[in-house]
DNA sequence: TCTGGGGTCCTAGGACCC
DNA sequence: TCTGGGGTCCTAGGACCC
């Protein structure tokens, strides 16, 4: 008589990667395997951009500051700083793999992604399991790194529940079991409630995403605004939105954090310099050009200041842009000490009418004052006088491919290993070490075609 | 020794045009 | 000589995501 639950449509899958940026230090860096690490700056001002799974135990997570995850590990914790190079090709090739099983993808962020493989339409919750344990096993397989993936009737069920199943797990959540995983759980996990939001909804004595979904479409509207209605949708269960692969970026951008305020306008104007250059080079890198440039100042407070303006035409001329920045940038005379200085194009285009306006930034008085302008403070108090920074990677002729453990008091220690080498050997030479050399971060990777 | 860097989307007011 | 709306662009700020 039992007929059961008719099949289910839709099964949107969320594949995440586990630990992703600390993953990939301990598959190039071997030594680093079964160790603390922590990824992110390492200056006073760093906070942790990604920690391993035996970071975790300590109670280091993501956006912590660096000072308070490493007192909380202790003398066994490795820092090393981001090597976004690497990351991004990692990406590249996880995904790759994730597209061979399902040609489309919503990508949202280096390790993140949607994907609605066609042939799940109607499938039983066990072809599922099925799939999702050869997708993380193909990903394993071919990069060496571990995904949790999470399956369900829409995009916030499956993200939910990948985040349940980490590490190196998958959770697959049929409609008819979906309402009692999702009532119980904190407004928070909700994609889209954030802090604010959820402050609102406790002061109204909504905790759970169960709570949430029992409010009437007004009240939602009126702890929430206009995205209240959506939310509350969310929380119900009802999620229609398409898996679509990801449009192109809007915007790009760079900033820095400088390691001591900036008090005085030469100092503003050589930062806005140099991060503008970063942010054009990735510009450039993405050849497109832009029309509006905003200049981003936080201050000593942490509030945050904005100015814009927008160029009759998109252009990708450096010192055009560079040069709208400038004109943009405050005195901290006046508004106070700058702790970080951020430089973004947007509106951006292909056509790109340079031409048109020569006399912006390459002749102007703007550009001359900025080429003398003192450099603003070192970014690392290490950095002069030392050319290989921990974390740097590194070659030697005879020991080969290798990353600097440590340097200082006139020695430079490197530990020489790859993803295929296993753990390595470390040297430690006098300095100036003449037969190191910088080497490109990509051969750590040691895959054939990178 | 407090709090990175890269993004997306939304709101709200004013200018400007029809 | 007074008074509309609608639409779009621009700017500044803020919430939120990984």
């Amino acid at each position: 008589m039992t007929t059961g639950p008719p099949p289910q449509a839709r099964w949107v899958l969320h594949l995440d990667m586990d630990a992703f940026f600390a993953s990939v230090e301990q598959l190039t860096r071997p030594t680093l395997r079964g160790r603390p690490v922590l990824v992110g700056g390492t200056g006073s001002r760093g906070v942790v951009a990604g920690a391993s799974y035996e970071a975790r135990p300590f109670g280091a997570r993501s956006a912590m500051p660096m000072h308070m995850a490493r007192r909380l590990i202790g003398v066994t914790a490795v820092v090393v700083p981001p090597r976004g190079v690497v990351y991004r090709a990692a990406s590249k090739r996880v995904f790759g793999v994730v597209r061979d099983m399902i040609p489309v993808i919503e990508q949202l962020s280096l390790d993140e992604a949607f994907g609605e493989p066609a042939q799940l339409a109607g499938a039983p919750g066990a072809v599922v399991e099925e799939f999702c344990a050869e997708l993380r096993a193909r990903v394993l397989d071919v990069t060496g790194l571990d995904a949790s993936v999470g399956a369900g009737s829409g995009k916030q069920v499956a993200k939910i529940a990948s985040g349940l199943a980490k590490p190196r797990g998958q959770r697959i959540v049929s409609r008819n079991d979906q309402e009692a995983l999702l009532a119980p759980l904190p407004v928070r996990k909700l994609w889209g409630i954030g802090p604010v939001a959820e402050q609102r909804l406790r002061s109204m004595g909504v905790e759970t995403i169960g709570d949430l979904a029992r409010l009437s479409a007004s009240e939602a509207n009126a702890l929430l605004g206009s995205m209240g209605s959506a939310l509350r949708a969310l929380a119900q269960g009802i999620d229609d939105r398409p898996v679509k692969e990801g449009a192109a970026a809007k915007q790009v951008s760079a900033e820095t954090t400088f390691p001591r305020d900036l008090m005085t306008k030469p100092e503003v104007r050589s930062a806005v310099q140099t991060v503008g250059e970063s942010a054009h080079r990735r510009l450039a890198s993405d050849g497109r050009g832009a029309r509006t440039v905003t200049v981003k100042l936080r201050k000593a407070d942490m509030s945050i200041l904005t100015r814009s303006a927008t160029l009759p035409f998109a252009t990708m001329n450096r010192d055009a842009l560079i040069g709208a920045a400038q004109k943009l940038a405050m005195d901290p005379v006046e508004i106070g000490p700058i702790r970080l200085v951020g430089v973004s194009f947007s509106g951006l285009s292909a056509a790109q009418q340079e031409v048109l306006f020569p006399e912006i930034g390459s002749t102007g008085n703007e550009l001359d004052e900025v080429t003398e302008a003192p450099p603003a403070p070192a970014e690392t108090p290490s950095a002069e006088g030392n050319e290989f920074l921990p974390g740097a990677d590194v070659h030697h002729p005879e020991y080969g491919h290798g990353w600097v453990q440590g340097s200082g008091h006139g020695v430079v220690t490197v530990r020489f290993e790859t993803r295929t080498s296993g753990p390595g050997p470390v040297k430690t030479f006098p300095m100036p070490a003449e037969d190191l050399t910088h080497a490109d971060p990509l051969v750590s990777l040691d895959w054939p075609d990178v």
